[in-house]
Order: C-alpha cells, then sequence, then structure tokens
DNA sequence: CCCTAGCGCTCCCGCGACGAGAGTGCCAAA
DNA sequence: TTTGGCACTCTCGTCGCGGGAGCGCTAGGG
C-alpha cells in the first residue's frame, strides 16, 4: 500500500468532485460511487472520468475504500479540507436563528435554565449530541452571599454570581448561630468581596486569616469560617449532556460495542471537561475529528466545540459530538451561533446587574 | 397449542426444579436445559426425570422454550411466583447494608444530595437501572421561605422544604422591592405557614387574595404576589435515572432497536413518575414484570419499586429497572433496604428540625 | 408406582459454495 | 482529455449440508 502522497494543489475540478462526495456520503453514510456523483450531474462528467479523480483523491490521502471495488469514503484530512474551504454557508439560516431566540428564556433568571436549554437546542437542531460545559463556580464573580439558619447548627448557604448563576448548600458550623449574626456576616462578605471571583475570595479570605490569626474579631472570624464551607471549590465544572437519543438512530451506533463506548465517554465527565476546556480561549469555533483525540479515535466520531463567556472571560464551553460524517455545514453555524447566543445572554443579566 | 392448564398445587419437587431452572437462567440468559439442572446435581435425579417435571411445569405455563427442542425458559408467571414464594434471602446482606450506610451521607445537608447517591447506590449494586421519583415540591413541608433582592425586579426566592429540600428560583416583580421589605415578607411566610404543604400554602393565599381584596394591606399583597410566584407547582415530581450504562452489558441489550426502546421509555419521564406514583402508597416492594405494563411488556423488562416517606406522608418512590431476568433475591431486599434507609435519612433531618 | 436409560426426532447454527450485483481499473477510441 | 466498454474483484444473500444439543417417548428396573 503506497504511502499517501503529499497532496499538490488541487483543480478546482478535484475539489467540486471531492465535496461532492463529501456531501452525498454525509447523506447517505455509504461509500460513494463515481455513478452516483456523475448521475447527480452537477458537472457534466462521465462517470469514468469522475473514477479517475476519484482515484488521484484516494492517493492524495482523501478519500478510502473500505475495500476493492467498493465506493469511497472521505478520510479526517477530506472533513479538515471541507471545513477549512470547501464549505459554503457559514451563517445559520434565519428560521433556525429565530427558533433558538426564542427558545433561550430572553429573561433567564438562573443561569441553569439558560445552560440546560442552550444543551437540549444543540442536540435537537443538529440531532446529535449536545454537550455544554458549565462555568467552574470559583471563575465566576460573586454578587451576594447570604446564609440562611437551617436547624441546629445546620446553615443555608446561597451563593449568586453575577452571571445569574446560584448555588446552594448546606453546611455545618461549630456553634449554632443566630439568625442576625448571619444576616450580618452575608451582609460583610457581600459588602467586602462582591465583583470578585470566588476563588480569589478564598485565597484572600486564607491570607487575612494568616495574618491576623491573633487580633481577630469575631464577626471576620465567622465570616472566613462560613465563607470557606460556603465556597468550597469542590464543585468543579458542570457538564451537561443532551441527544444520546437522538444519535442512536444513526448508522454508526448500530453496533452496541460502539454503544458503549460512545457512553464510556460521556461516563468520565473529567476528561470531557479537560478535554472542552482547550476550547475556552480563542473565539472561533475547533473541530476535532478522529484521532485529534484519543476520545474520539475509535470512534470515527467528532466534536465541534466553540467556547463562551462575559467579554474577555471565559466562563465554559459547548460542543456537538456525534459521528464524523455530520452536517458541518450546518453544525458549525449552529455551535457558533449559540456561542455567541450564550454569552450575549450571560453579559446581559450581567449589564442588568445593580448592585443592591 | 395448548391453552395453559391452571396449575394445580405444585409438589415440593417441582417447585425446586423450577426454581433451579429459575435460578440457571438468571445466571446464564439463555435457554436451560435438563441436562444442566440435573448435572446440578442439587437433588439426585436424572435428566429424563426433570424433562418430565420440565414438561408439566410448561403444561402449568411456568416455561417455554424458544423452539423445540430447545432449552427452557421462566414466564412471567415463573417469576411471580418465585418472587412470592420460591424466592430466599429476604434480608440485605449486612456487608451491603455497611455499604449503602458509608454511602449515603449520614447529615446529608441538602436532600438533593440523599436521592442521587440513593439512585447511584441502587445501580450500583445491582448492575441495573436506578430510578428515583423525587418529592413533588408541592407535597413538601414547608420549613422556611426566603427573598433576596437580585437586580432591579428580580428577585430569588428560597424555599426549604421540612425534609431537607431546597429550591430557589429567580421571579421578577411588578416593582422594585428594597431588602427590607422582602426579608418582612419572607418572615411574614414562614410564621404563618411553616408547617403546611406548598400546595396548601398556595390554596389558602388564593382564598385570602379573593376574601379581602379590598382591603388588603401592602405586607399581605406583596405577600401573596411574591409567594405564589415563588411557589408555582409547575416543578411536578423530577425523576433521578443512573446506570444506563450498565445495563448495557446485559446481552437483552444486544439489539440496538432494545437498547432504543429502552432510552424512549426513560425519555418519557411523565409516565415513568406516573407508574411509579401507584407504588407509593402501601409499604413493601411491587413488582412489574412484563405484561403488567405496556413500559415492560415489549422489553421484556422489569420494575421492582417502592414508595418513601416520612411517617405516614409518602413522598416519592424508587426503583430498580432491568431485564425480566433480575436477581430478585438480591434486588428485592435492595430495594426494601434503600427505601426504609432513605425514609429514615428523611425524617432524621425532620425530627433535627429546631424552628429557627 | 416412580425413576432411568436409550432411541429417534426436531431444530438451531456454522460452514462452504454459488450467483447476482455493484463498483473499480484499465484500455482503446473519439 | 474524455468516454464507453470490458474484465476483474469484492460483498452479500441464499441454499444445502452436517454436527450438535435437546426433547419426547417408551420400555425396563427398583
Amino acid at each position: 500500500m503506497a504511502a499517501p502522497q503529499s497532496p499538490p494543489q488541487l483543480s478546482p475540478r478535484d475539489r467540486e468532485i471531492l465535496r461532492d462526495v463529501i456531501l452525498a456520503y454525509i447523506l447517505s453514510a455509504e461509500p460513494v460511487s463515481s455513478r452516483s456523483v456523475a448521475k447527480q450531474g452537477r458537472l457534466g462528467l462521465s462517470a469514468a472520468s469522475i473514477r479517475n479523480v476519484m482515484a488521484d483523491l484516494e492517493e492524495w490521502g482523501y478519500l478510502a475504500q473500505p475495500h476493492t471495488s467498493a465506493g469511497r469514503v472521505p478520510t479526517r484530512a477530506a472533513y479538515h479540507l471541507f471545513i477549512e474551504s470547501l464549505m459554503q454557508s457559514r451563517r445559520l439560516p434565519a428560521r433556525e436563528r429565530r427558533y433558538i431566540d426564542e427558545a433561550l428564556p430572553s429573561t433567564p433568571g438562573d443561569a441553569g435554565q439558560l445552560m440546560e436549554s442552550a444543551t437540549h437546542l444543540l442536540s435537537e437542531l443538529s440531532h446529535q449530541v449536545g454537550i455544554v460545559v458549565t462555568p467552574a463556580l470559583g471563575e465566576t464573580v460573586l454578587k451576594a452571599i447570604e446564609f440562611l439558619p437551617l436547624s441546629g447548627r445546620k446553615v443555608l448557604c446561597v451563593v449568586v454570581s453575577a452571571d445569574g448563576f446560584v448555588d446552594n448548600k448546606v453546611i455545618e458550623t461549630e456553634e449554632a448561630l443566630p439568625r442576625e449574626e448571619l444576616v450580618r456576616i452575608g451582609n460583610y462578605l457581600t459588602e467586602n468581596f462582591a465583583g470578585t471571583t470566588l476563588r480569589e475570595i478564598r485565597a484572600r479570605l486564607l491570607k487575612l486569616m494568616a495574618e491576623e490569626r491573633a487580633q481577630m474579631d469575631r464577626l471576620l472570624a465567622r465570616s472566613i469560617e462560613l465563607a470557606r464551607a460556603g465556597l468550597s471549590p469542590e464543585q468543579g465544572q458542570g457538564v451537561l449532556v443532551d441527544g444520546t437519543r437522538a444519535v442512536l438512530d444513526q448508522p454508526e451506533l448500530a453496533d452496541i460495542g460502539r454503544v458503549r463506548r460512545m457512553f464510556e465517554t460521556f461516563a468520565d465527565k473529567a476528561r470531557l471537561v479537560s478535554l472542552l476546556s482547550q476550547c475556552l480561549r480563542g473565539n472561533g469555533v475547533r473541530v476535532l475529528i478522529g484521532d485529534d483525540s484519543a476520545l474520539t479515535s475509535e470512534l470515527d466520531f467528532s466534536l465541534v466545540a466553540t467556547g463562551y463567556g462575559v467579554g474577555e472571560r471565559p466562563l465554559g464551553a459547548l460542543a456537538i459530538f456525534g459521528p464524523s460524517r455530520m452536517e458541518y455545514e450546518r453544525v458549525i453555524p449552529l455551535v457558533t451561533y449559540l456561542g455567541e447566543r450564550l454569552s450575549r445572554a450571560l453579559a446581559e443579566s450581567f449589564a442588568g446587574d445593580a448592585r443592591s
């Protein structure tokens, strides 16, 4: 088997044919024959001519055949080329944009809802798996923190971030604290730390504690204790996944082994997060195809991902996961638009922020 | 094909053999031959004798053969009989009890965590799908309600139920309210309505509103407005599902069509809830096998379910979902124990309730 | 009366052969 | 440079055939 030659400049006709093959394969999931491309009649060529070109394309490494005398299938290189320069339609159709705008709650209330809607939209509009990585709480900016007495030494800590995320957790204090004290602590923390990230708050509190260990007043001491517990950064970034059911219809998943491997991929949330975190920085969509990552190589799956955030601050990522044979022309604009839309929605809830 | 005779009293030997067949099938997932039962040598009988009994059992409707001259497979009736009277081991082994006790957070903080742990434990210990229906918020008893100002007219409403459930949602008021007013409203509502269910509170507020529409004072009016929005019973019962990945290993799911149908079952949460709600009342485990419900008939799947609650008040249900060929001897005690354990955990967090 | 050994029968399953169909590669002609 | 034609190759579904597993039945023994 000859090593794939480094591809020379592809002639316009080569590109045209490669494009047709890819489009046909995306549609049918079956090896594309020269005849079918010819019959489609986009360029007035016969099957034999197309065969010649396809043989060349195979030599360049853009096409492959599952076995002799079968049709051709695009390789990863072909998909990359397709996305880079063969693809048309860089913009999401207006009706889908409208659909998204309507489905995304315009006054999002809780940002968590926003995230869920976005995940669902991703999968619904692409018929693939939609993935959204929610912000690491430590990176969000504090807007307010509040403590409510429950029973005994249990205290409910409510953290509201400037981006609209609300998180609450039950913590246990060393001694029972009266309601008024809790309110004062909440006020103290909110007044002093609103506008900084939770991670930073933690760091500053620790420093404070170390410095004035001796002459700490009660309020400060209590505040530190509660804030440490309430702002504990244990909760890393969350991953929302939707649409696993829809993607079962793809012929790529006719084999159960693959279904199982796919679910194993999703089960390893930590790995997903670290993979997607790379897509945080740099605006624009990143596409991982097949061997680009161990995650997708075996399955012949792709990941189309982008980041979202407020201003320059990256917060999370969103992605579509599905067979490499994917409608990139639809999916890429979708991810792009939803990423922008999400950033905007968060920014707006941020802009409407009148410090209380 | 002869209609299955109504079974006479089964002799002890019949029961013994039926039991062996069921156990073997549960283990192997393959039709059980008379030879394999004989060779197991529990009773010193030859294959031929066992064949006779098995032929009888088939006539009574307890066994079936996929085709002539294949081994036998238990029917639904067999499973029911097995659960009723053939099964041994009515108690969960001590080590699993201990494992559960350790895994279940002893001071549960948020009851939501408790639910998630329980779901995971169900699937982990059974290698099937674990399902937990969380309480309908409307049925929970109010412990405290609190309002925090966000920005503009947005208010964060935090509802704490006596059973340890915490829920928060962002609502929008007609006009911006100062923080002190929000605190007073929260106090007013908490003082007047702690101890009653959210559903009842809503009803009473509506009645109040209708009665004194004219001379309502501001506080009451505001309270009603906020409580209506904050206690809106939209959020029905939630369903937690875990372990779909583990169950993919079952040979019953070698066919993708079944995998798809299984996921469709889970997608229809409303149906799941209504099915499981039947298991709320009446203590003890309920087992639905195959044709007992449209949900499972096609898949040959079973549902082992029980309810949990505090005192006489049923709150939710938990269940294990998997192939009818299921280790009932393990699974039933597991569901039972976890149901009790969950009820107890909720009751304890309830008992520790010192009104603040 | 119940159990057991033996025998014939039925059905599944894996294997190899075979033919149809689809697609390619190559060559010669326009 | 393109095209039509032809031979070649590979897959896939079908068929037939044995091997094997398991059952039903019956006759003989405790």
